[in-house]
DNA sequence: CTCGTAAAGGTCAAATATAGTCAAAGTCAA
DNA sequence: TTGACTTTGACTATATTTGACCTTTACGAG
């Protein structure tokens, strides 16, 4: 196995290990691999782009570090799409809810953005329309709101 | 983690343990860290300047200090709070819009977000909401969408 | 009161510590 | 042999750390 493999390796574990999240200093992992710092940043740029679902942080300088994530591997586009189909006529809070965590979980929406979705679902945003009509009206403010944040 | 880190750190608990206002003395802090005391000074410029919202203020000489408050960055929010405060009853979108198009120009909204309660707004969103009352609820959502956005 | 001195804090540029980019050179399997 | 992938290293970019020198303020001796 290339140096390149193992060093990649040697990520994905940092990365298991740590609940997606691995933080290495590119002099000293180059050094335990036997090799020059740029090839971490080879093995980042091949192996974990955000292609492959990662983010990459860095800081230059003493204290320096590269911070590599594992974000989510569905596309927003596609995780929106479904919820927005899979929602009916109606829709109670609590459910719309679990679709909105679940959509900053997997980093389709800013936790901000789905904060307003919210307040335009709540009871108090909605108390001019009478009780039986709400949950209607949320289904269809959420289907308008949440293909709006794809259409860009 | 680097030795501005730790200092910047160390700074914010102050603040967050004195209600946003902390007052050190360089040369002692310095000393804490085990530096030399212009790294204070580094760490302040590049981590409390006014762009991230606080305010230095320093003495020197005998018991000469260096007080640093965090100021409320109220302008985005008085702009949302005044903006809530000026909806009656009903809003019309096209009002909304322009409404909307100058918190983004201020900068109190992101467009993103703005796009977001507009799409919320809008007469396909509200289909569900029979015409006459459309514009009362579109008074009552923006109020309580743009509110969400300055609860942080 | 005035001056001198010590005690703070301020500035700035050099030295150091990291990370990033890019293209040349090397490797290896089809 | 060729083309994709890997390895190297020279050069660049950026953040931090350090120290020499500067300015302001408090305070006590005359």
């Amino acid at each position: 196995m290339g140096t390149t493999d193992m060093i990649a390796r040697f990520i994905l574990d940092m990365l298991e290990e740590s609940e997606g999240s691995a933080e290495l200093q590119r002099s000293s992992l180059a050094e335990r691999f036997n090799c020059v710092p740029s090839q971490i940043n080879y093995v980042i740029s091949t192996r974990f782009s955000p292609e492959r679902g990662y983010v990459v942080e860095s800081r230059r300088g003493g204290g320096g570090y590269i911070r590599i994530r594992r974000v989510a591997t569905t596309s927003p586009r596609q995780l929106i799409m479904h919820t927005v189909n899979s929602i009916g006529e109606a829709l109670d809070l609590r459910t719309a809810a679990a679709f909105l965590s679940n959509a900053v979980h997997q980093e389709a929406l800013e936790e901000r953005e789905a904060r307003l979705i919210l307040s335009a679902l709540s009871d108090n945003a909605l108390r001019p329309v009478p009780q039986p009509y709400r949950d209607t009206v949320r289904a269809s403010l959420i289907k308008y709101m949440l293909i709006q944040t794809i259409n860009d």
